[in-house]
DNA sequence: AATGAATGAGCCTTCATTCAT
DNA sequence: GATGAATGAAGGCTCATTCAT
């Protein structure tokens, strides 16, 4: 994991310095591309090098000089998502947006929307790692400790000042109820898409649906005594 | 999807009368359950005939003769779920709770918790049809049509009785933000398991947690205006 | 190991009993066969699952389905080797070929050099135990424990009936140098084929160095102060 | 082969000058190093030319550049290893050694075994040649002409000098048994390393044996009528 | 009604080799 | 004089499927 933009895997030593993965289009970075397609289309498993090699116009040994083999390859492209979604970061949004805190949920849930929402070709990140997150791989830890639990934690912290009476259980299933009402955008999106056709999921759609969860939950947090469990 | 005790695929004619799947335990019952089992741990593509088989005690080319084929068993094990599932109806429930519509939220959130949080055994109904949720599977029409359809639909009458004044649009979203806070302890469980230790998800946590949710959207729903989109 | 004439590596249990596999010539037979040549030829790592089953007129998935993987195969093949050379034991020939020790000797060198020497189909045993000799493979404590310590202990029996002064250190050190001269005529096959052109190794020419070897070594062994070391 | 100290094999012209292999420590010395370490180890066909470049820090292009192919460098391996093993004859020794005819066996098979014991470093020239020996591969006509066929003669002239009554048949033989004494500890010692435990193969131990194998050849060299075969 | 045996396609990986600097 | 990148051919293994009882 400490190799960034590291070089082959089989070669050893006098590694020589590598331009950032953006400035020019070589095999390594049409790979990691390509990877990111298809692992978050079909998941870790299912996804074949083959396939991985086919879109990046590479040789299928391409996968092994430059990564190693399946699984570093995978990890690379959890860490390169990872590297390109901080620009986008639904924390970052939100606490750029404004000091009030309704108005920070809401920029929290519209830019968290807008990642999963998204279907086009470069925004293959939000679809991968919500893919990660159900079936847990090998990068999960990796994931979890950089990608949610930060996210997570600035969630938990607009709600504490939105009504700071809340428990430390309550905050935490809070904070899911908000990530599940947007989650299931993403991972019912086949179901939702037949149950009800007129759903479109584009931009403006987007922005009302995140309207809406904000809205709900912002009711819902303002209520005092939520929970019927422990407030530990 | 017609056949539902149905013959052999292979051997035509000599088809003796089949008793109901619930009486004995013949190889094909035995089979429909070790599939259901494997295609909710593993999912229909990672799912080896192999251990479907191992598991049932079966040989590895009873599949092939009982079901034809991969695929048709898996149509067959959705639709055995559908049978078995209706049983355990999280609508029935809150139809039978009560009249009181915020009961029947609440019934109807707890038996969906339920459901979804047992690990045990003979519980593979709900995982299942979570997973085909979300990937999209050959049998995703015939499960929205008798299995997650009836339900929403008898969730959203619950809707609209707790608030009249809510537009269509709104009561659909509204289902989603219900069905969503539930679904994300499924789909998202590894990553939740990480980000708080102290979840058991246990019989207990579960009615705690299905009593937040149920508070939750109860004190949402009774907001009047909610989403900021369109009322259709 | 304890698997002799097994089931599939698959299948689960109910195992059918098999008959042994002298009977008939069924698939499994003839990969045993084909690749006990395969081995003795190429050695382990070199043999290819695929050039077996070319050999055997077997599917390439023959192997996984009987044994499992190659190195399975492999041992399968050494104890297969191990059952049928047992038929032609140097040690037990010698045993029942006189009292008289040099007799003793005689009968043993002349059996080995002659399980070395042959050339023919049916003998893959030996060539291939002498190369899992040489090169330490999965099997080689099998082979040793039993296959070559029975033989050279009983090699060693015969020494010291030759010679009862013989330290036990000069004891294995004259066995060495038996075994050596005969191996010498397979490790080295090659090179003295080159450096002797007259060499043929039919039956004629092994019962002759067999003879050699016998009157070398026991003209050594009649000698009484032998090793320069210990005596231990 | 009649390339010593070569040009590159892939740049024609532009040859500087080449200094002998002895002299600096180039790319091209320590690739043959490091590829007679490693075909020494594991042999031809599973020596691995990624293995040697990384031994020899060089490139993994670095012996296509230098030598053309595998083969190629295992051919040049192969002299570099007679160039260098010639500094260490078993028979020069012997010759040095004294005019009588048994002290030339006793240097003669002392400096064998102790080329085949050392499992060191400097030393792989002799477990190369005995590795190639055992196995036919593309330069053995080259080690048997000049590497083996030369300590043949000088063997079988000590032992004509021995008795003389020997027939060269005989003669042939007796080397035979002699050689393969030694070269049982090379090629079995996996197994003797099994079979006897308390076996060490150090500087002292196989001074021993040499003693050993010394006296037990000389006892059977000096009985007159050994062989039953023909005497030519 | 059910089974053991066999099949061919496809997977990931490793290898020696070549090309363009 | 030497290198990093890229290639295609196997290799072992797993899989769903079919055949002949």
């Amino acid at each position: 994991m400490s190799r960034t933009a590291a070089a082959p895997a089989r070669a050893a030593g006098k590694t020589s310095a590598r331009v950032a993965e953006s400035a020019d289009h070589g095999t390594r970075e049409r790979l990691l591309d390509a990877a990111g397609e298809v692992f978050a289309d079909r998941g870790y498993e299912q996804a074949t090098i083959r396939e991985i090699c086919r879109r990046a116009g590479a040789n299928i040994a391409a996968v092994s000089y430059h990564f190693g083999d399946k699984k570093t390859l995978y990890i690379e492209v959890i860490a390169f998502a990872h590297r390109c979604a901080d620009e986008y970061d639904p924390a970052r949004e939100a606490a750029n947006a404004a000091s009030d805190p309704a108005e920070r949920l809401r920029a929290f849930v519209l830019t968290f929307m807008q990642r999963i929402g998204h279907k086009g070709r470069p925004a293959w990140h939000a679809r991968l790692m919500a893919r990660e997150m159900a079936s847990p791989g090998a990068a999960l830890d990796h994931v979890v400790r950089s990608g949610v639990r930060p996210k997570f934690e600035a969630l938990q912290a607009i709600l504490r000042r939105l009504n700071p009476r809340l428990g430390e259980r309550q905050v935490e299933r809070c904070a899911c109820s908000i990530v599940g009402q947007c989650l299931i955008y993403h991972h019912a999106r086949p179901v939702l898409a037949r149950l009800f056709p007129h759903l479109r999921l584009d931009d403006r759609e987007i922005a009302q649906i995140a309207e809406h969860i904000t809205r709900f939950s912002l009711s819902a947090v303002a209520q005092a005594h939520l929970g019927g469990g422990d407030r530990s």
